[in-house]
RNA sequence: CGCGGGGUGGAGCAGUCCGGUAGCUCGUUGGGCUCAUAACCCAAAGGUCGCAGGUUCAAAUCCUGCCCCCGCAACCA
């Protein structure tokens, strides 16, 4: 049957019909020297969840990532494998795009700072800078290692400051550099990021910034072509190439069409949000802004700043050895889908924050939230309707049309009881995360279940929904994360113990009955597009049982060959459909059929 | 005296602004149920809230001093 959308009739929530503005995400490039980890993985899954969210709510989007592949590092790699710096790079791309693939991450487009279109905007962007006046020549002075063969910042140095690589005192070398005035935009950056408390997030980031602002100097853009080869020529100057913030900052643009594509530039730019480390935030927060205010382009919405994920509380890197890749954990744990991991990794830690990967900590949260919880949920509701009403979604009085938008008693009793709820118990979110709860402890979603047990609709229910979309709006995928599983999947779980639908089925209570288990499948069809974003594959596979026509692709869930949006959370499950339970969602981590599964594939 | 964040039951955290029975998730133990993936539901155990003083009838929460950890200060995702 197909799912009939009657918005108006259907939404519960008046601002979900507000418009849906394009939606324009990047995150960082990553640099092609190495493969990705865990920590590369992370950003981008974040983004991805991102991508999917805006995608739900009906919003166009533009997802973009790439790789970075310009410099003296790729250039001298590449040597050592005697190719040409390209051939290196054609080879390092890809390592990224499956890997991505692999998590199910699905850019708009992937971007590499090797394509054509890029070095035509670096060009046009640098004219443009030069135009405005804001490039001019003087001499620069570097950290120069002969080992090395290159300029080393600070970090490349030891406490005595000689190269941490070839232990010698590196000479001051000086030769002749563009410079970028970036001095000349410390005040108008500053006045933007005090004018615009969302453009650098988490808002702690946004005062280092301004600290930062204080120390500023013009930069240096363009290095000697004897010192790098590699990279985007200086127009104009065959002695000169382009050195690394032009050229990779502007990825930004050139991902958009900026200068070849004025339909695709002029919808999606400015970017609504660019996701990066907190390593580069300096980048992004001033030097990035301040080409754009030289090239009078305007300047992205936000920027956020995640943290690293650690391992085993260690920094991931290549020096410690520790450096695991995506590939590595799914092989691990037998992962047919890599969702465990996207779930691991958005709800480990509050995003901004840095994290700590652990073996034990997966295997737990995976086997709690998504095995226990949420698979076994599905697992046993399935179960249930095959049992009883011979695998199909049994049938109500009312019409499920009218679900959500009949008046009944039952949801006139519960309007009531919730008004007549203190103003802070109505927004437990409030502050600290409150649980409001009752003298027995349990949050008061659970409490009102105990008295209601026939609980469709509820606007309980619906408030937890909206908070979900809220912290997902914000970016705190964490938190959307608890508040879904504590509010709304846990208590299903429990609607069924209190209502023992075996017991009922015993007693040859039908219509009873029939009224559970049509309230536990459609809760868990809702609770599938209330997680898509980050569980996609999961979700499409819960839909799949439930007895739609569902997919997951182009980074979104379709039924019926339409793509999901926040409306069908109120576009109930229609009666009569057929279930198609293949068995557990998803079995725990090395259980027996973790085992079973691990011969399977 | 650089700026900022933090030290709460086994783990990870909330609560600190606006003092008043110490809360959440996971884990542990016991019980229940049987539809289910050793699952689900219920209950219990477990903390002198970094240390020392002070204010107060009352301090995790306010004041003072001290100890420890972490982030930022030119390119490590």
């Amino acid at each position: 049957m197909p799912v009939s959308l009657n918005e108006s009739a259907l939404l519960m929530s008046a601002d979900t019909h507000a418009p849906t503005p394009p939606f324009y995400l990047t995150t960082a490039i990553d640099y092609v020297n190495a493969a990705p980890h865990l920590g590369h993985a992370y950003e981008k899954v974040a983004a991805d969840v991102v991508a999917r969210f805006h995608r739900l709510l009906g919003q166009p989007v533009f997802f973009l990532t790439g790789t970075d592949e310009h410099g003296i590092k790729v250039e001298k790699t590449a040597l050592q494998k005697g190719l040409a710096p390209k051939a290196y790079t054609d080879t390092m791309a890809p390592a990224f795009q499956t890997t991505w693939d692999l998590l199910g991450i699905v850019p708009d487009r992937f971007i590499r700072t090797t394509d054509a279109d890029h070095y035509q905007v670096v060009a046009h962007l640098w004219n443009t800078l030069k135009a405005k006046g804001d490039i001019y020549k003087a001499a620069y002075t570097g950290n120069y290692c002969s080992g090395c063969e290159t300029f080393l910042t600070e970090r490349d140095l030891n406490e005595r400051g000689e190269c941490r690589i070839h232990l010698k005192t590196p000479e001051a070398v000086q030769e002749e550099n563009y410079f970028f005035k970036l001095s000349a935009y410390r005040d108008a950056i500053r006045t933007h990021i005090e004018q615009n408390p969302n453009f650098i997030l988490p808002a702690f980031r946004a005062q280092e910034v301004l600290q930062l602002l204080d120390e500023i100097e013009d930069i240096s853009v363009s290095r000697s072509r004897q010192a790098v080869s590699w990279g985007i020529p200086v127009p104009d100057d065959d002695d000169q190439v382009i050195y690394v913030w032009i050229d990779a900052l502007s990825n930004y643009l050139t991902g958009v069409g900026y200068q070849t594509n004025a339909a695709l530039y002029e919808r999606f730019w400015p970017a609504n949000l660019h996701i990066i480390g907190k390593d580069i935030l300096r980048f992004h927060a001033i030097y990035w802004p301040a080409m754009l205010l030289s090239a009078n382009i305007p300047l992205p919405k936000t920027v956020f700043a995640h943290g690293f994920i650690n391992l085993n509380d260690a920094k991931i890197s290549k020096s410690i050895g520790n450096v695991v890749a995506p590939q590595d954990v799914m092989a691990r744990f037998s992962l047919t889908t890599p969702d465990p991991i996207r779930y691991y990794l958005m709800s480990v830690t509050t995003f901004g924050q840095d994290g700590n990967f652990t073996e034990d900590d997966f295997k737990a949260r995976i086997n709690a939230d998504l095995a226990n919880n949420l698979g076994n949920l599905v697992n046993r509701s399935l179960n249930m309707t095959v049992k009883y009403f011979e695998g199909k979604v049994p049938t109500l009085p009312t019409a499920p049309e009218l679900l959500y938008q009949n008046d009944t008693a039952y949801l006139h009793q519960l309007t009531q009881e919730f008004d007549a709820l203190s103003a802070e118990e109505k927004n437990p979110w409030k502050d600290g995360y409150h649980f409001p709860t009752d003298p027995g402890g349990m949050p008061y979603l659970n409490s009102a279940l105990r008295q209601h047990p026939h609980y469709l609709p509820s606007r309980l229910w619906d408030q937890f929904v909206d908070d979900v979309r809220f912290k997902y709006a914000c970016y705190d995928f964490e938190f959307a994360l608890f508040t879904t599983f504590t509010h709304l999947v846990s208590p299903v779980n429990l609607f069924i113990d209190q209502m023992a639908p075996w017991s009922l089925a015993k007693a040859g209570d039908t219509d009873a009955l029939a009224h559970v288990l049509y309230s536990v499948l459609e809760r868990i069809r809702q609770l599938a597009i209330l997680l898509c974003p980050v569980i996609p594959s999961l979700s499409c596979n819960i839909l799949c049982q439930l007895g739609y026509a569902a997919e997951n692709r182009s980074g979104q869930l379709w039924i019926n060959a339409q793509p999901v949006t926040w409306n069908h959370l109120y576009a109930p499950l229609p009666y009569s459909q057929t279930l198609q339970p293949t068995g557990p969602l998803l079995p725990r981590l090395d259980s027996e059929l973790a085992g079973t599964a691990k011969k399977g594939t």
